[in-house]
DNA sequence: CAGAACACCAACACATATGTCAGGGTTCAA
DNA sequence: TTGAACCCTGACATATGTGTTGGTGTTCTG
């Protein structure tokens, strides 16, 4: 299919497709006339690439894992025991990284979703978000992590 | 406790702090000589900020859900609780997708091992494989010019 | 007091993701 | 043939997050 389907069906722009393309993420066939075909396993591809963006990585990270964007993981990485066992190396890094901002989410999420029908019963005016009061509140939800080890920041 | 303690807490940038401040996401107290006072309270409010940050979100887009931020999650966080969903459901599809890589490629592994110490009695000399040569990358921001060339003049 | 160690702020530098527009082809149907 | 609807490339524009620097005030300590 030609780029406005493609990106109709992934709900991206054409752009972008552009983009993740000119970033090295992935190559797209071209018919004679120089148009962009997609194929399925491109949609899929680009897929990814836009999770992965979406959820915080830039084209950079992405291209470092490039493995894990095509459909078979096991192809790109013939090339020997060594080449794998990296792949798996930066793989499980990339889960790791995953789990962790999902984590933070899914207990975000949960503590939310607590307080709000807490509020429910109790209706209480609310008071501005930026009201801090300064007082020290016992540490109340998301408080695994206590000093900012975050797998982001400082693990270089 | 005051910027240089409160940013090594969190493991980012006294920078980053000052950045989350002025978008408007928290307000810290100040001494009489102007100094930034950090309660415990603008730490926890502060790691979240930057944990939604990291996970792809904008100052913008999280001054809508201002109300996730204070330590009681009360207030108007529907909009937070949604927009959070739609960042699992990236994040999940991802997660899924490297699930079934690893998979694919443990076994691939496993069954290389497997034939190669077969052939071979001593299965040793190759450890040095499995370490993490960890290609990293670069942080965003600024970066040195590594030449003083002045690549490209006029574009402000 | 001098100097180190911090703090503050503004402004500039960069990388990245996207939007948008310009100048030009290609296809196809009326 | 003409026009709509696509496609392409390239360049400029904007928003964001951070790093970096420079100028300057404040605090603490020898």
């Amino acid at each position: 299919m030609q780029a406005k389907e493609a990106a109709q069906r992934l709900g991206i722009t054409q752009r972008m497709l552009r983009h993740y393309e000119k970033a090295g993420l992935m190559k797209v066939r071209r018919s004679e006339n120089g148009y962009r075909i997609y194929s399925e396993a491109d949609l899929r591809r680009a897929e990814r690439i836009y999770d992965f963006i979406v959820t915080g990585f830039s084209t950079r990270e992405i291209r470092t894992m490039a493995a894990c964007l095509s459909d078979e993981g096991a192809g790109p990485c013939e090339g020997g025991i060594e080449k794998l066992s990296q792949k798996l190396v930066h793989i499980d890094r990339l889960r790791s990284d995953l789990d962790s901002r999902r984590e933070a989410i899914v207990d975000r999420l949960a503590t939310l979703r607590a307080a709000l029908s807490n509020h429910l019963e109790e209706s209480e005016p609310y008071h501005a978000a930026l009201d801090i009061s300064a007082s020290e509140v016992p540490p109340r939800g998301r408080r695994p992590n206590p000093a900012g080890v975050n797998s982001n920041a400082a693990r270089r």
